[in-house]
RNA sequence: GCCCGCUUAGCUCAGCGGUAGAGCGCCUGCCUUACAAGCAGGAUGUCGCUGGUUCGAACCCGGCAGCGGGCACCA
């Protein structure tokens, strides 16, 4: 709930809800739980922001004033962002819809909490942390991302305490990009290793400014390689000098306070603010002259992703998880691909991050989330929580009470025994991290939802949240329920803006998704979208012009909506108002019995729709959606639209008068076209919902209350796909190119109508094209149509005729005196270089002895046969050519 | 430093052993009664470079270069 939702959701969104509807199809029931997550830093960093505006604090309203505004927010902006997923066609069961900070996820967390306490994987201690001093509160590391910064490296000066070395060393020389945290160096390291300290182990220093003797260490961890091969070492405000601090049992001095100023024990520099104080340091430095230079140095910080501020590493005691038996539990499972990684290469991401895995810093200084379920006896240490003041991890206050009586006695009335309920609350992750099974009823035993809906199929999301929540969330599963919580991660990319920029906020390069859902259509963003998904895994560049908040990409699917629409609306003036029910399927055998067959085209696209309703399930169920997209894509504009309606536009206008045979025939092309269209409607509704809806219901009449969204997948009619007959209108097709080529070419108006002459020596071929002489009249504004073997064809020889061969094919159009003869050279010429270039290749190829023996005899076979082919066409192309002059 | 991805037509990207495709853009001609947000036709590429494997490589393997990302991080 951190505001409105961005490109990135409606890519989600659009993902999710396309294999949803396609399962839908499938015939099963699918559980798709919306919910949002109450994102508690963000929020909170959002709502002091605006605190700050009024010129107040949070602790100006106090805590339940605080939470009422966070409430307020929530209600406010997850009401926009549901309002925005249901523009998307987010088709969910909203009234399942879910927060994590609802009773039945707080009941999940503290029961959680509870649970991993008991078992030891969840621990309270003092551990440098990574503090943000803008949110003040302690936050993970996955919250904190290193930046490069342009600094210095400031070389000081540490004096030996005990006067000069046996060599007449008086001090070491030691680097740092941050000097005020100087003050709380408790020693210098050297690696031991380091012939020019060896002697100097053991003895001291003493700290310029503050007069601390300090000693100087061995550790293995001082590259003495790098600078002067001497470390100072503050082991409070650095992780690595913690860990040495840790083996040298170095004292922990803390110089700065949870704000980023300098406390007491920063003596003079107290107060200050943590850059302020670097430069303080190092005037004072320079002043009594420890300063020996200062380099530019470019480095790395760490930076609070939320706060964009440097984190300060500080000694702070907080909750942990202890992850090391979770993530263990977790690479186990994934050794038998559990949960499947889609693509797989994340799988591996995914792993190495569950190696070597740090503890879980999982309490926040903030008020918004769930607070944590710890009490502390405060009545044992003076009504104060101090890091020493005892405590009991409880369901709720009574429990705890309960527990602390056990432990504590239960008081007297002078000294009664008071809890203070821990005022930390959980990172956001947490409770994520339970939302499979929380949303279900966990923690109820045998709650019914667990028990039909968990472990879920599957879970889709981005790669940048693999860390933050899909391990949270196995790790988790795989603790409390011994499962992992879904058998399939669909892992997809971000959406990045025209220039290649992940879109943010905080960049403002966002593009609004209902920018464009007004402008295009909501179907239309999804499938644009979803098509441009096809290399799954990759980031998606969406193209916008941002001064006129356009996009080509969306545009081209709105164009591709508006033709669907266009089709369908040619049903229904075609179709006499009978529905693909009405008029029944068309069964081939029937019709042939009746009369009416099914004719070429038919039979052909017929073909297609099967071959491509099982591609496409496939695909969808693959989460091939991109390919679903172009393919449906395809098929309907470049099959359907484009060829099929257009052959079947005479059978369907039979005009004035139709013979009851052209009547029979009509309705033969209006079966197959309900058909055709009714079942790509259906094919199409997963990834755009509303116009598939919208259409079918023109095209089937069914009521209002019947929904294409709860059809099923219609069945593929293997007996359908016939590879001959898709071979032979693929030449018929092309011989149909070639006529209109030709007509181009000569720059014949498209009102004139000419003779065209097709000859062939190929039987089959010529079948096919006498078959169709009616279409091809149609969609050649042909004369009339002749198809002739070569011996009938040389008997009546068509002198001075445009010409094109296509294979062994050769159209000829038969029109002396309007042809533009350059222009007919210029094509022959081409057609002839074209097979030459082929020629070449294949001659090339099958002259390699090596190539005869090695290669797959249908490769072999394949190459004669277009080495055969491409010789015909360059022989009759040159004869045609001749024949010119 | 470790790991991953990408490099193909002007742009955005598919293709991942049989000799290159789509959308957008571009050029030409069309208001052909579903659709000009359209129809028909057309042009466009040493598939980053370099070795190798193979009868054959955009595709497989090695190296290099460039771009992007993740993890770790040296004071």
């Amino acid at each position: 709930v951190t505001g409105s939702l961005h490109m990135g959701h409606a890519f989600n969104t659009a993902l999710i809800d396309t294999i949803v509807r396609f399962q839908r199809l499938q015939g099963r029931n699918v559980l798709c739980l919306p919910g949002t997550d109450h994102a508690s830093i963000a929020v909170q960093t959002i709502l002091e922001k605006q605190l700050r505006a009024e010129g107040l604090r949070k602790e100006d309203l106090g805590r339940d004033a605080f939470l009422e505004r966070a409430w307020a927010w929530k209600a406010e902006s997850g009401g926009t962002i549901v309002a925005q997923l249901r523009r998307l066609g987010y088709s969910v069961d909203w009234q399942r819809e879910r927060f994590t900070l609802d009773a039945g996820c707080s009941v999940a967390v503290i029961e959680a909490f509870n649970r991993l306490h008991e078992q030891g994987l969840i621990y309270r201690g003092e551990y440098l942390v990574n503090w943000c001093p803008a949110s003040g509160s302690a936050v993970s590391d996955l919250e904190v991302e290193m930046q490069e910064v342009d600094g210095h490296l400031w070389h000081f000066r540490y004096p030996l305490s005990d006067g000069p070395a046996a060599d007449g060393r008086t001090h070491l020389e030691v680097a740092t990009t941050r000097p005020e945290t100087l003050l709380g160096d408790t020693a210098v390291a050297v690696n031991p290793r380091d012939p020019r300290y060896a002697a100097l182990v053991g003895q001291t220093l003493t700290l310029p400014l503050v007069g601390r003797q300090i000693p100087i260490v061995a550790d293995d961890h001082v590259d003495a390689e790098f600078g002067t091969g001497c470390v100072k070492v503050t082991p409070a405000h650095d992780p690595n000098d913690f860990a040495i601090g840790q083996r040298h049992n170095l004292p922990l001095v803390t110089v700065m306070a949870k704000d980023g100023s300098m406390n007491e024990a920063a003596g003079r520099f107290a107060g200050l603010d943590r850059f302020e104080a670097r430069k303080a340091v190092v005037a004072a430095m320079e002043a009594e002259g420890f300063l020996v230079k200062v380099e530019n140095y470019r480095h790395s910080v760490p930076f609070s992703d939320r706060g964009k501020v440097p984190v300060e590493p500080l000694l702070s005691t907080q909750w942990f998880v202890k992850t090391e038996p979770l993530a263990a539990r977790c690479r186990e499972a994934l050794e038998q691909a559990d949960p499947r990684f889609v693509p797989e290469r994340w799988a591996k991401v995914y792993r190495d991050w569950l190696t070597d895995i740090r503890d879980w810093c999982i309490s926040r200084q903030l008020w918004w989330g769930h607070r944590i379920p710890a009490w502390f006896v405060v009545s044992e240490t003076g009504g104060v929580i101090t890091d020493s003041t005892p405590y009991v991890v409880a369901r709720d206050a009574s429990d705890a009470l309960a527990k602390a009586e056990a432990q504590f006695g239960g008081g007297t009335h002078a000294h009664p025994l008071v809890l203070e309920q821990d005022p930390d609350a959980l990172d956001t992750w947490f409770s994520s991290g339970l939302w499979p099974f929380s949303t279900l009823g966990w923690p109820e035993a045998g709650a019914a939802d667990l028990e039909r809906w968990y472990p879920t199929s599957v879970l889709v999301t981005g790669f940048d949240i693999i860390f933050f929540w899909v391990a949270r969330m196995t790790m988790l599963a795989g603790a409390f329920t011994g499962k992992m919580p879904f058998r399939d991660v669909y892992i997809h990319g971000l959406v990045r803006d025209e220039n290649n920029r992940k879109m943010s906020k905080s960049a403002g390069n966002g593009i609004d998704p209902l920018l464009l859902i007004d402008r295009y259509g909501a179907d239309a963003l999804r499938f644009a979208l979803v098509r441009e998904v096809a290399g799954a895994g990759q980031d998606i560049r969406l193209d916008y012009d941002r001064p006129s908040d356009t996009s080509a990409t969306v545009e081209a699917s709105r164009n591709f909506a508006n033709k669907l629409w266009n089709v369908t609306r040619f049903a229904l003036m075609n179709l006499a108002g009978e529905t693909p029910a009405t008029l029944g399927e068309p069964d081939p055998a029937v019709l042939a019995q009746e009369g009416r067959p099914l004719q070429l085209a038919d039979r052909w696209i017929l073909s297609r729709l099967a071959r491509v309703n099982r591609e496409t399930a496939e695909r969808y169920q693959n989460y091939g959606l991109g390919e679903a997209a172009k393919g449906l894509y395809e098929f309907a504009w470049n099959e359907v639209c484009d060829w099929y309606v257009e052959l079947i536009k005479r059978r369907l206008n039979p005009g004035e008068n139709p013979t009851p045979a052209a009547l029979a025939d009509q309705r033969t092309a209006r079966q197959v076209l309900a058909k055709v269209l009714s079942e790509l409607l259906l094919m199409l509704h997963p990834l755009m919902p509303h116009l598939s809806e919208e259409l079918w219901h023109g095209l089937t009449a069914q009521p209002q209350e019947t929904f294409l969204a709860l059809q099923r997948w219609p069945v593929a009619d293997a007996s359908a796909c016939d590879d001959a007959l898709e071979a032979s209108f693929a030449a018929l097709i092309e011989a149909i190119r070639v006529v209109r080529n030709l007509r181009a070419v000569a720059g014949l108006k498209p009102s004139q109508s000419v003779p065209v002459r097709f000859v062939t020596g190929r039987a089959p071929l010529a079948e096919a094209l006498a078959a169709a002489t009616a279409d091809i009249t149609a969609l050649t504004r042909a004369e009339r149509v002749e198809v002739l073997d070569p011996a009938a064809a040389a008997a009546s020889p068509a002198a001075k005729a445009l010409a094109g061969v296509c294979g062994d094919l050769q159209v000829l159009l038969p029109i002396e005196g309007l042809v533009d003869l350059d222009a007919l050279r210029g094509r022959l010429e081409k057609d002839i270089a074209k097979a030459d270039k082929e020629i070449k290749g294949l001659t090339g190829r099958l002259a390699n002895p090596n190539f005869a023996d090695k290669a797959p005899p249908e490769v072999v076979a394949e190459c004669r046969a277009n080495l055969a082919e491409a010789e015909a066409q360059a022989g009759l192309a040159r004869r045609r050519l001749a024949d010119l002059v």
